[in-house]
DNA sequence: TGTCGTATGTGACGAAGTCACAAAGCACTG
DNA sequence: CAGTGCTTTGTGACTTCGTCACATACGACA
């Protein structure tokens, strides 16, 4: 990973500067972390603030049979709603943190981070914009989750994470964690798309084939 | 419902006041519901911060089949995270809220309430505590409906909700939205508890025979 | 005592999760 | 290129959960 200009990967951190009078990385350091690390689980307690500068990261819950959901992802110029969370409440991790790719972020010390909420209105609307955006979305994972059938969920999830081309390069055991069902429940809806047509699948790719009826299933409005 | 003295529902409010320099009850308004009023639902946007001085509100989503979940309850003295989360994020409702019984809550209007939150770290402390700790419990909630049975659930909820003589005052159906499940579900598992004696059940109510061996099924710690 | 609305019971079935393996597919090695 | 080992995918049998369509049962009140 090349050192990325990060005026350029999070824009909306120099123009916080003028509100806050001085740089914002003064007291933080830049922080790298390698694609894999766990960089929070349950019973942790957050340190500090982290901006992303580059990378993404990946919010999930483990249940204790081994079941995965993932909840979201922080990407560049964003920051982790459950650190926020729990470095305002004072309270512990619920979910893990890990790097999908190679990371780079700007780690901002509790102590810098109440005198920033403190002082720059521009910072406290970055952060609580992008916080109660997160929750907002928890609120429709709670919904899906609870209501949802998975043969639409897959279809909304295919679609979502299929690149230009229509592909989907992940295992039915990463599209299961991405959904927070079984392995096999994937598998066999996957089957039931190919039989109709809708994806071809090798080992660890899926292509869609027609994106209208995945749309069609998903409910797409 | 008697006009309640709000210092003693609502202590940290009073507390609050010498940060902010005035009571805070200024450009705010006491507002009264009656029991059944929804508050708010999906689709509105929020125009003032609530806090509650009396009563309780439901927090709850609906699925499209009419399925319910409770997701959380907001009682006096506490805030809505939702109210939170939307006011801050100038975004929609996800969820609906509904009086539980008669309320009386303290409207502070958006303007002032940026006012307070960026002149009083008293008050962003409390705003965002509450905050905090309700979104933690939302990770929970997905923890456990996307991963835990159904029995156990019950089991849980039913310890949680039994008043001091072990009796919880619900129906079949008002047990299945707290758990965002389907009455029949609930109807068979509590008919289960009953074989098993663990529980004794009439109309609209049922009595903890064995607290002990609930709480063995819900896996007290 | 009858009537009506709400609450609960039940069977049948479909959808989803679990378990235990079997069978490919792929990389690496000798 | 055959063999070996790991990962990914397939499958059947079974349990749990959700849905649908009713049947009963209870309780308040005329």
């Amino acid at each position: 990973m090349s050192t990325p200009d990060w005026t350029v990967h999070f824009p909306g951190l120099r123009k916080l500067e003028p509100s806050i009078g001085r740089p914002l990385v003064e007291n933080s350091k830049v922080v790298k972390l390698a694609a894999g690390t766990r960089i929070f689980g349950p019973g942790q307690s957050p340190e500090a603030y982290l901006l992303l500068l580059d990378g993404t990261v990946r919010v999930q819950q483990v249940s204790e049979t081994g079941r995965e959901i993932v909840l979201y992802r922080v990407s560049a110029g964003e920051s982790c709603a459950l650190t926020t969370a729990c470095l305002m409440g004072y309270e512990e991790y619920q979910a893990e943190g890990v790097a999908e790719t190679d990371v780079q972020a700007v780690a901002i010390p509790r102590t810098t981070f109440d005198e920033l909420i403190a002082r720059s209105a521009e910072f406290r609307r970055f952060v609580f914009t992008a916080f109660s955006m997160r929750v907002t979305n928890l609120f429709k994972i709670i919904d899906e989750v609870a209501f949802s059938r998975v043969d639409i969920r897959l279809a909304q999830k295919l679609l979502e994470l299929a690149d230009s081309q229509g592909r989907v390069a992940l295992t039915h055991q990463q599209l299961a964690s991405e959904l927070g069902t079984a392995r096999e429940v994937i598998s066999r809806q996957l089957h039931e798309f190919q039989r109709r047509n809708w994806i071809s699948a090798t080992r660890g790719e899926i292509s869609l084939v027609s994106i209208k009826d995945l749309q069609k299933l998903a409910g797409a409005p």
